[in-house]
DNA sequence: CATCTTCCTTGGATCGATTCAAATTTTTGC
DNA sequence: GCAAAAATTTGAATCGATCCAAGGAAGATG
């Protein structure tokens, strides 16, 4: 016999507590997934082995390989890893999908990296039963990448209209449609839409030829959205200005200044993101531009930040947890089917929004 | 629907693909991993027939058994999932642990679970490295659970003073010295106290015999600290009402009930968590007691809400980030050893905080 | 032409468990 | 006391890869 406090390198494993205990590896494996049907002497005599040696338990790298199911789901982004504790709208998300996976148990692993060689491994080498996919940006890349592992997944915020790929998305027609007929009915006539972007790269005021030739149709639709409303109310769309932002704070900011540049500045802001429209609500007061009574403004997503803003933002309300929810749960309970899911949104009245100042 | 060659239920294997493009196992196998030691002729080869079969790329679960190495951490807790994304001091050290594991291209596993069977199944089942466990709440039994694994881990939030289980925490009395301490400076000399737990399932008014035999240590030198520096400057501290809360609104409202029906009430609040600090501040405001002309509130974590309350909370402000960071770090480049380690906490000076109303 | 390198390829061993049909032991029934 | 039934235990097969010592072929050298 050797020293037993040889806590040398190797670490121990399910054969060497069989070993130990005089028995074979079929029973030491049975005293820890299925004891009961182990005679209890033995059951202590493994068990005593195990505490012996130092035993770990089984590993469950190895019962990994032959169980096959991993038991947690992989949400990956292209953004880095902290974007999913630093952004509301992430976080609302994850807390959906969080929801769904402790009603079963399963755990969550999270998937980014910084530069796209890193997200590939990353993405080929997680540990899971499937995925979910953050697609705020490289959403075509990032679902090729998933494509390949030749798992369950579904795509979130997918800017695309790909068909062959498993989605949840939202009515971004009508909820532009929405936001606009709120603010029609208010008696607004002069718009202005501060945008996300309709292409990789761009920014500034758009063109409607930039506009057909959109590669987010999300922002595309949520355009629609508006300017089909607003034709429907006899605004000339062609002189509604649509800036495009970054969806951040300089852009936007830049955008407010060339929209208020005008001649004939806009009574209300349509904001395709809470963001955007946050960051408006900050400019105008800035400014000395009350909201609602100068201007209006609408935003989109319907973040939880947005019931506190000053003042609270009117928005577009996405059933955001639901999304996150329902994701998880088709993953969870996946069918081996792709779909489209498409869910409604819905307007969320708040004050910052009211009638236009009376033209005098 | 295109070409998903449906060759039969099973998943594709290295090994078919080996023997479709007529190599040994090995040789495939560098194909994947190791391709420029392969001859091109054969590499094509190779690669054609994965494609011809939709070979997912080699099976991480495979892989994992040979390479021992999962490069991921897990976090985990007692609380629901949605813990880490719906709590602000969570969210924050969440965001440090991110980056660490963003700068070596690790990734983060969610560990937690509803009740206590199938949390130690999860953790007992996480394919990590090691763990980063948040100990808010049944911290030694989530210690006891995960020291089984053997695996390294480091404890955060530790209630306790366990010697043998590796920790980051911070200086809770230099901590309660220094919010004592400023608010002594300012000139008040009537405090209360609104702490967290002392021990599990008990709130309400704490006796020194509690205080003595607290088994949450972090709540306990709070207090010390705040009762060193307040004795300092001439107040009896046996005066000092503290009174335990969940952390919780319900909780901490009945405390201000209790505290402000005394004769003599206090001038100043030493709040043990912004969380109480900030439902004091909405408490009082709603009192009609102006914070800080009639009563003084110092919080303590430095959450970033903190920042944003009415009025702004004069805090003592964790290194959250930075505990998150390091934690990440210890378990990426561990080192086999175990060690605690103390950060220092900052007293930042907002407007919650100021002289005391002129007794007259 | 024989020998030595170099460069690829091979196939067995291994990672750490679970599973299951067959073998063995224990119980039960009479 | 013995056969059948029930309860346990065994050991080989399997999960899907990677690693590596050894073998073989092509090319270089004397």
């Amino acid at each position: 016999m050797a020293s037993l406090t040889e806590s040398g390198r190797r670490p121990i494993r399910l054969a060497d507590i069989a070993k130990a205990a005089g028995v074979s590896h079929g029973t030491a494996s049975n005293v820890f997934s299925r004891p009961e049907i182990v005679r209890e002497e033995v059951r202590e005599r493994v068990k005593a082995a195990a505490d012996a040696l130092g035993y770990a338990g089984p590993d469950p790298k190895g019962r990994l390989l032959r169980a096959g199911k991993v038991n947690a789901i992989g949400v990956a982004t292209t953004e880095p890893l902290s974007y999913f504790f630093d952004d509301p709208f992430a976080r609302v998300m994850m807390a959906g999908i969080s929801e769904a996976c402790d009603a079963t148990g399963a755990g969550i692993a999270l998937v980014s990296a910084g530069n796209e060689e890193k997200l590939a491994w990353n993405i080929q080498s997680a540990l899971v039963d499937g995925f979910i996919l953050f697609c705020i940006e490289g959403g075509p890349r990032l679902v090729e990448l998933t494509r390949e592992r030749k798992l369950p997944f579904v795509a979130l915020e997918l800017g695309s209209q790909d068909d062959t790929v498993s989605a949840i998305s939202i009515d971004n027609v009508a909820g532009g449609r929405l936001a606009a007929r709120h603010l029609a009915e208010l008696g607004h006539r002069r718009f202005a839409v501060l945008s996300l972007a309709f292409a990789d790269d761009s920014t500034g005021l758009v063109s409607p030829e930039q506009v057909r030739t959109a590669s987010y149709t999300g922002t595309r639709d949520r355009l629609l959205g508006y300017f089909e409303e607003l034709s429907r109310f006899g605004v000339d769309t062609a002189k509604v200005p649509v800036y495009e932002t970054e969806n951040d704070k300089a852009s936007t900011r830049a955008g407010l200044e060339t929209i208020f540049a005008s001649a004939e500045p806009p009574t209300a802001i349509l904001a395709m993101s809470d963001r955007i429209a946050m960051v408006a609500l900050e400019w105008l007061n800035a400014r000395g531009i009350a909201v609602p009574r100068d201007v209006s403004v609408v935003g989109f997503d319907g973040v939880p930040e947005a019931a506190t803003s000053e003042p609270p933002l009117t928005t577009i309300a996405q059933p955001i947890a639901e999304i996150g929810r329902r994701a998880a749960r088709r993953i969870l309970d996946f069918d081996g089917t792709v779909r489209r899911e498409t869910l409604d949104v819905e307007l969320v009245v708040r004050e910052s929004s009211g009638p236009p100042p009376s033209t005098g």
